[in-house]
DNA sequence: AAGCACCTTGAAATCGTTTTCATGTATGTG
DNA sequence: CACATACATGAAAACGATTTCAAGGTGCTT
């Protein structure tokens, strides 16, 4: 087995109160008795046991992360980006996917506090208030991405859903698009932020807002598809759609394709996150990006500094989205469809 | 803060010991206390420590996961999967990115065995096996996979990358492609074993194996576009490329279209994987598919066994790799090219 | 030489569990 | 009724650290 540091304060002739403090670098420790100390750590190849200096108060070093679903590229990367930082920060990440199930987020809450996690990430889409609600209630650090639950006084770093969903349409109405469809993941919070958005866009720029061309759907390819093939068929079909991610814009390239609607030249679409999926699907996506490391590095940064209680308030962080042109968005020519002038 | 089990058993009225037994239903207790104590565990709301638990020589039930790097949806997906699994069975998981940094390596393994993680798997392109060493000898169990160290003694799950290399060349041959060239990932084990697949087919088809069409890269889309624009300047360009993985394929496409050459129709790609990426790319790609969730529960499964102490002897287990055909690949017309017949 | 302050060090309590072993109580037996 | 036998429970040690506080040693002052 692993070394003690009791083996340690053995082979030192020291006791383990004073191996302890040469650790920790706290009281007062001679220069011959800290360099002794060093030098048989080093010999035994001594690690401390985080266990047992947990158990007396001090962290665990442990940070625990809840998102939805790791193979969605924009968790995969936020994740990424979490796990880095942390990692400089000296904590290690406990990734729990709960894969949209109220079970499995209370099952992981619970399982989190049994570890005695210094701090918590909850990653968008997570459902249960109450389960929050207690987790502060212990005196346990959280803080949200991606999702702001107004009704908690909590920290939090998300991109302005809102104004995404608006820049998004108002850059597709420069183009000239005046039918415009959205389709947005069903039941998330920043997802209802993002349409209004699109609503607001256009209102602004005086196009009706029709209720059949906002659709919500499951965040699927095949979700996408559907809706896009609806939208299509339609007496007077869209000319560009705004997908709420760029897994649904996938799905509106399919459909586009199945419906022999060239992308960009006949049909427009803008999608929102900026994985890596828009540099990679053809045509690359244009899309509304967020700065998916930035909000995974700051969230750690500020759950650090509450779990080291360098917090006085609570933080709202809202960083700003950016528009990202690349192929898949074009000036509507009059072309292949009629449109109302 | 949280109730301790010394809150349970003052309130129940019954020594910590009895607590103790009635969580783990081990040792004999009466019916009524059991009762009485289970109510009020569950009026506290008590969760047991896993830590103070831990300290006294149970599981932490944790184990740790190094892998590259988790923007790489191979990775994403692979740990998705042994992230189920490992809840599934009662383990949380520590992610480890290492980014391929011997340095983080180190640091890495380290910090898991300060934290007392009760096993370690390692996904592909582990560099330092002395490391590996060091923690077999600490009595850790170690698994591997994505990557067989023939050297070391250790459970492994992987797939059969030989005869991936082998089926994806063979495949391309059937299609009447002669000269085909392999773009595979630069020092990496797994990387190897194709590249002798692809020879070995080639030699079995009766090609010559010709150096210049093998080009071992970084594995980026830009590795994979440059190696691809390389071979197509060669006077004698190939007609189908190999990728090692899906990244480098979508580079092959690139570079294939700035060619102003249309995938399938003027030239083949085969990619090696099977992630979200060979579906949402244009035209989707035919592909090597790894069982890639089927690694991800076996390799946890037998962690978990090992663990247990319930494995007599180490297991490596090869999975076959299937080929999955989509849009980027098709048989060799004559067209833009010339061949010797 | 005694008194004092200042360092350095270690003994012991503590954290929240598990586990062993002894003790106490109830039951059954002759 | 005395005694063996189960069974239920709890006291205490152990796990590997941290931390407090008392004690011992040193050198200085007077």
């Amino acid at each position: 087995m692993q070394p003690t540091i009791y083996d340690v304060a053995k082979k030192a002739g020291v006791s383990i109160a004073t191996v302890s403090k040469v650790i920790n670098k706290n009281g007062r420790i001679g220069k011959e008795t800290r360099k002794k100390v060093l030098k048989i750590m080093e010999e035994l190849n001594y690690q401390p046991s985080v266990l047992a200096s947990a158990l007396t108060g001090k962290r665990t070093e442990t940070i625990g992360v809840l998102i939805p679903d790791l193979t969605n590229p924009f968790f995969a990367e936020i994740t990424a980006s979490m796990e880095e930082r942390a990692h400089e920060r000296g904590f290690s990440v406990v990734i729990c996917s709960t894969n949209d199930s109220e079970e499995k987020e209370a099952k992981y809450i619970s399982l989190l506090l049994r570890k005695k996690v210094d701090g918590c990430i909850l990653a968008s889409r997570f459902k249960q208030v109450g389960l929050i609600e207690n987790m502060v209630k212990q005196g346990i650090p959280v803080a949200l991405t991606s999702q702001d639950i107004p009704s908690l006084n909590l920290n939090t770093v998300s991109v302005d859903d809102y104004k995404g969903g608006y820049k998004a349409t108002a850059y597709l109405g420069s183009l000239g698009h005046k039918k415009i469809a959205m389709i947005a993941e069903k039941n998330v919070r920043s997802s209802h932020e993002r349409i209004k958005g699109y609503v607001d866009a256009m209102i602004e720029m005086g196009f009706s807002v029709d209720d059949t061309l906002i659709r919500e759907v499951e965040p699927t390819v095949t979700g996408g598809k559907q809706a896009t093939e609806e939208l299509l068929s339609l007496k007077e079909p869209p000319t560009a759609i705004f997908a709420g991610n760029e897994i649904l814009a996938i799905g509106v390239s399919r459909a586009a394709r199945s419906f022999q609607l060239d992308i960009p030249n006949d049909f427009s679409v803008i999608g929102f996150d900026n994985t890596l999926l828009a540099t990679i699907c053809d045509p690359p996506l244009t899309t509304i990006a967020q700065p998916i490391e930035q909000i995974g590095k700051q969230i750690v940064d500020i759950l650090i500094s509450e779990i080291n209680g360098e917090l006085g308030n609570k933080q709202r962080i809202m960083l700003p989205p950016e528009l990202v042109i690349r192929k898949s968005t074009k000036e509507l020519s009059g072309g292949k469809r009629l449109d109302e002038g």
